[in-house]
DNA sequence: GAGTTTGAAACT
DNA sequence: CAGTTTCAAACTC
């Protein structure tokens, strides 16, 4: 359970969702050069071989915990704690403005507690943590869990900042002191810490006598490492709490929103100790402060990572404000993932310190399309952008987010859940939204990509190709280019729409579709697809999705993946790709984009009724009139090639996609498409579910089934299938248009050349193999 | 940019 | 399930 939980808070902190995978790359890079004090301490040595693993792991923690508690939805979110404690965290916030109000704190506290196995986890972790900071400080061993301690200590460390709130029961601040000191040695900033703490110690020492004071020490303690390493680091921690980034970014946000301000002022208080031992002083929460400052602590961390130790902020902060209003279009696609995951942490507790993460989030979100509120990753994702995590990247929100996200702070709606992102709604939609969210987190979302669609879309866009990170950037960009421009790929994140009467809330809406949020590139009319109107759109998406639990799920199957879902049928559907559905073309002949199958850049299928096909890309009778449908029907093998390397990526994507992403809805809505496309196949829907059902409900929690898919099928993967597929895909990332064909083993069609690896699938498929690299290794298997 | 065509989505 | 309507993208001019 420990290794769990820790993962699990990784995954919640790197939350933003998958996005945390494809930082890991980057944050290896970046960890190493940069190590200075650090380095020598084991636990931060220990950080920097695990710190990109450990994002993965994050990822992958979600993805088991969901295998695990798959057919209980709630079982996911214990693993998925931390993740789920920041969305509840999120929704809370928006419910409550003020961060001042103990009442808030204390309430949430108690919600958290009450959320159950979720919040559990965490006090545990952070408990293990502590253990492992005490060893820390001790300096010696850097052990894996040490590093899932790291990883949760980041949070931690913010509790730290938490703390002065609590100082109260001055758990966290007493620790926090006695840790400093140990830790002291190795950070620069731990001692500034140090000195101001002294006050606040003799408040913390009256806590300690409580039992928990030493966890909270030890955690505080290892968040000092942390913040030293981080400072080194520090990217990647930065990338788990774009919200966190703002708060630290922006002193002026701070006087701005209560909230903020609060949260601000711990990040604040980071840099200057002073500040924070005043500002513990006032915090009552303690729990709340706990995760809250976790958050804030990660804020602080990066922050202080992305202004050198040094403390200045000033220019920092402007630079990442700045960054921020950039990351606003990426969030979108990734949002739903980072939403999910920010969203759980709102549900789980959010406690004071909630509130300020709310806060927090609500500044970075965007409110545009605020699909980039939910990411947190969004911020997260500046500084991973460089590195492979360009869905994450991609979510990272925008400037201007940050400033919709002030005004929508809180939705006529009411739920502030809009800041999450757009991609949020996904997860919101079910119950499942906490599995959703899980798999934003490993999708990325995830996003993940991001959802399904949307987050995945997202994701895979993301992930799929860099010509989807590339869109999802792009977003920025003006002008629709038509999605599918990119190629039967469309990359869903990237989608704008044109509505006029749908609302955007209809499947008619690409977007919507997409499970994304409409963002200012749509030309769409009346559009209710904002984060704003979250509920409507989370409504209108669940009834869509009672009466087709696949109306999101992504319409163009990979082989890989139908092999997978569909198992024996996939027999039945050499095509490597196939549309889930199938078309109805009757005057297009299949060969205009009119067609989906033709969009999607795959054959028609005996699904299809198109009459007079003429798809280029395969013809209904099955006979692709491109020769890349080998038929892989024969060999059992080969699908089962095929379905291991689609359970991989699919696991990648309930990351992200994410949601994430999810990208499906974000990816999500994309894994959820794969895992749900078997059904696709129209008549032989049902019989397919098989994975979905493990998942657990099919329809609308795409998630689930995503999780479902992914738990089952990380351990069905073959570490073989992984490795060589990782660095395929790797390469394909490069370049996207052959990354399509390495999508699937089997499928060996070419995609045509649209994309078909731009196809939701194809990318899905990327995205997973990106995160799952990361994934793969997972920390807790060292241990 | 306006208008037409097309087929999916939604509705009955 | 089939037929019809609505809708927005794709396409054409």
């Amino acid at each position: 359970m420990g290794e769990e939980s820790v993962n699990a808070e990784r995954e919640s902190e790197s939350g933003r969702g998958g996005c945390v995978v494809m930082d890991t790359p980057e944050r290896k890079h970046q960890l190493a050069p940069p190590v200075s004090k650090f380095e020598d301490s084991p636990v931060f040595n220990y950080l920097n071989s695990l710190s990109p693993i450990t994002s993965v792991k994050s990822v992958h923690i979600t993805q088991t915990f969901n295998s695990l508690t798959f057919s209980s939805p709630p079982s996911v979110f214990t693993s998925p704690h931390v993740s789920t404690l920041r969305d509840s965290r999120v929704l809370r916030r928006h419910q409550f403005s003020d961060p001042s109000n103990s009442e808030f704190s204390s309430s949430h506290g108690d919600k958290e507690d009450k959320s159950g196995e979720a919040t559990d986890i965490p006090h545990n972790v952070e408990q293990q943590q502590n253990d492992n900071h005490v060893d820390v400080a001790g300096k010696s061993s850097a052990e894996p869990l040490y590093e899932t301690n790291v990883a949760i200590e980041l949070p931690q460390t913010s509790s730290y900042e938490c703390v002065s709130p609590d100082c109260a029961k001055a758990s966290h601040c007493g620790l926090e002191t006695n840790c400093i000191p140990e830790l002291a040695g190795s950070s620069k900033e731990l001692i500034p810490y140090v000195q101001i703490r002294p006050g606040k110690e003799s408040i913390e020492k009256e806590v300690h006598l409580e039992g928990p004071s030493h966890i909270q020490e030890n955690k505080e303690s290892a968040g000092c490492d942390w913040e030293n390493l981080f400072s080194d680091e520090g990217d990647l921690l930065l990338f788990d709490t774009p919200n966190d980034s703002k708060t630290l970014i922006d002193p002026s946000q701070r006087s701005i929103e209560p909230g903020m301000g609060f949260c601000s002022s711990l990040t604040n208080d980071l840099q200057n100790p002073l500040a924070v031992n005043a500002v513990s002083a006032d915090n009552n929460s303690q729990l709340e402060c706990g995760r809250d400052m976790s958050v804030v602590t990660d804020q602080d961390i990066l922050v202080s990572q992305s202004k050198p130790v040094a403390g200045d902020n000033g220019d920092n902060v402007d630079d990442e404000i700045a960054s921020n209003l950039q990351r606003g279009m990426r969030r979108r696609c990734l949002v739903f993932e980072m939403v999910g995951s920010r969203r759980k942490r709102v549900d789980d507790g959010s406690n004071c310190s909630s509130s300020m993460l709310l806060q927090s989030n609500e500044n970075t979100a965007s409110g545009d399309k605020c699909v980039v509120p939910l990411k947190p990753a969004s911020n997260a994702p500046k500084r991973r952008l460089p590195g492979i995590g360009l869905h994450l990247n991609t979510l990272a929100a925008t400037s201007v987010d940050h400033k919709i996200i002030n005004h929508d702070a809180f939705p006529p709606g009411g739920q502030p859940i809009s800041v999450c992102g757009s991609a949020a709604y996904f997860n919101l939609s079910n119950s499942q939204q906490i599995v959703n969210s899980d798999l934003v987190v490993t999708s990325s979302d995830i996003d993940t990509c991001p959802l399904e669609d949307g987050i995945l879309n997202a994701e895979n866009a993301a992930l799929g190709s860099g010509c989807m990170v590339n869109e999802v950037l792009d977003h920025s960009s003006p002008k629709k280019k038509k999605r599918r421009s990119d190629s039967g790929g469309e990359s869903e994140a990237c989608k704008r729409c044109n509505c006029k009467k749908s609302k955007c809330l209809k499947l008619y809406c690409e977007c919507f579709a997409a499970g994304v949020y409409c963002v200012e590139p749509c030309s769409c009319q009346e559009c209710f697809n904002k984060p704003i109107y979250e509920d409507t759109v989370l409504a209108t998406r669940k009834q869509i999705e009672s009466r087709n639990p696949l109306a999101f799920a992504p319409k163009v199957i990979r082989n890989s993946d139908v092999m997978i879902e569909v198992g024996e049928e996939s027999s039945k559907t050499p095509a490597s790709a196939r549309h889930k559905r199938g078309c109805n073309c009757k005057k297009s002949g299949c060969l205009k984009k009119y067609c989906e199958c033709y969009q999607g850049g795959v054959g028609c299928s005996i699904n299809c009724r198109c009459e007079g096909c003429k798809n280029a890309f395969g013809i209904k009778d099955g006979s692709t009139s491109t020769e890349t449908e080998v038929e892989i029907e024969g060999d059992a093998e080969q699908e089962k090639r095929a379905v291991n390397r689609s359970l991989q990526i699919t696991t990648v994507h309930n990351d992200a996609e994410q949601k994430t992403s999810f990208a499906l809805p974000a990816t999500p809505l994309q894994i959820c498409g794969s895992s749900i496309q078997p059904f696709s196949s129209k008549s032989k829907k049902p019989p397919r579910s098989s994975l979905l059902s493990i998942g657990g409900s099919s329809s609308g929690l795409y998630g689930t089934p995503r999780f479902g898919k992914l738990n089952s099928i990380q351990p069905l993967a073959n570490i073989h299938d992984r490795k060589e597929e990782m660095p395929e895909i790797l390469q394909r990332n490069a370049s996207p248009n052959s990354g399509v064909k390495s999508g699937s083993p089997n499928s060996k069609r070419v995609s045509p050349p649209q994309s078909i690896g731009l196809s939701p699938g194809q990318r899905s498929s990327r995205k997973l193999i990106l995160q799952s690299i990361p994934s793969f290794p997972s920390l807790t298997p060292k241990h």
